[in-house]
DNA sequence: TAAAAAATTTAGACTAACCTAAAAATATAT
DNA sequence: ATATATTTTTAGGTTAGTCTAAATTTTTTA
């Protein structure tokens, strides 16, 4: 049987929520991510549990069965090759490509994905550093740090952001901070948790505790 | 506003059956080839006409009112695009992109629509032979002759094909019968029509009338 | 040209996905 | 631990797009 697109849109959500871990998603959780309300919700809970897509009992929040789970990384999966393409072939910006993701990975077709995948050469990770699952849906999560978490004096590698929002990836733009950029954290203000940061070995910038906490880093 | 999905489909079919010459298209036709009932059409071309993209009178048929038109040739342009991309990037035979391109054909950004046409190289044609509106929304049918036209010992080109379901074009895969090819036609069966075609020159093929009547060809 | 046939529309109903308002269950705080 | 607040579910309703059956209009045929 064939999900809907809602239905897709649904198991993406609550695998992001109830992240690594599998904690249980709640109804306002979901209405508030998929803007609707907690009513509409609660009906598309009842029917995604009938097909065997979730576990849910009445007011105890869901998560994902294993066959949910599947559905949801397929999803995940086309979202984030669907964005390399967009950024690699077509030469649209990070900031720009969540939406028409949004849209091409509902387009039901297995062979459709893989060649796809084929084509851009099978990359590891989206144009945001998100890892792309595999085509039999294993999906790994690498342990990259937070900036917030590197000490004074460390140089490391910025991986990934943690918010996708337009606004912040052009806030990166105009700073120079790209995927692979180099780091080094040459101060924290005590104060405000503001740091200054050497990019590549280049420019220092001061960047917020805001920014701080969206900065997927790694150590080299 | 945005038209939806269906709307779309709709306008994409009544453009295709009203022809070049925009002939009303009846009811029952778009029941046919929607595949929904008779009533359902009436439903949407009221909807349809009260957005102002058709012209409809009751039992009279319809026609596609200019802002329609638009409409439709913005959904054919992005189906044709969508199609290059398919078998000139992915690698997909001409036989399996239908289905994948109707999907796609309804991804609603205008910009990808552009950034696609660009990195396809601006291309006329789709794998079909089938001309690609341009981003303005001209979509010029080159007067191709239907190869019963041709007469014998003409030599012709293969340009297009009328039928787009996969098994026509798998048995003119099998025929070597592909865009560009060189025809010549050698021999006209009085009694059903058929025909002794030779392909680029090399081996000579007896091609059956219903085949002849779906292939597009141009003089030299 | 009137009767029969075919095409089209209307009437009334269904499903998916949403809504609001009210009821019920759970969590929090005094 | 009970009252209050919050969360969630239920009840009943809406819209888009579909359906069947019946009514109406147009077309065909004798």
């Amino acid at each position: 049987m064939q999900n809907s697109f809602t239905e897709e849109n649904y198991l993406k959500i609550i695998h992001a929520l109830s992240g690594r871990d599998g904690v249980e998603v709640t109804t306002n959780a979901l209405a508030e991510s998929t803007s609707t309300r907690a009513a509409s919700v609660t009906d598309m809970l009842r029917k995604l549990a009938e097909k065997g897509l979730i576990h849910y009992k009445k007011y105890q929040g869901v998560t994902l069965t294993d066959s949910g789970e599947k559905v949801a990384i397929k999803v995940i999966r086309k979202h984030r090759l669907w964005e390399v393409f967009l950024v690699e072939k077509l030469g649209f910006g990070w900031d720009e490509v969540h939406d028409i993701a949004e849209e091409l990975e509902h387009i039901p077709s297995e062979v459709l994905v893989e060649k796809l995948d084929a084509f851009l050469g099978h990359p590891k990770f989206d144009p945001h550093g998100d890892p792309i699952p595999d085509a039999k849906g294993n999906l790994t999560e690498p342990d990259y740090l937070i900036l917030t978490d590197v000490h004074i004096g460390e140089k490391v590698l910025m991986m990934g952001v943690l918010d996708h929002a337009p606004s912040f990836l052009q806030h990166l733009d105009r700073s120079g901070i790209t995927l692979g950029a180099v780091l080094e954290v040459q101060e924290i203000n005590e104060y405000d948790k503001s740091a200054s940061v050497r990019i590549n070995g280049g420019p220092t910038l001061f960047i917020s505790l805001e920014v701080s906490k969206n900065l997927l880093v790694q150590r080299r």
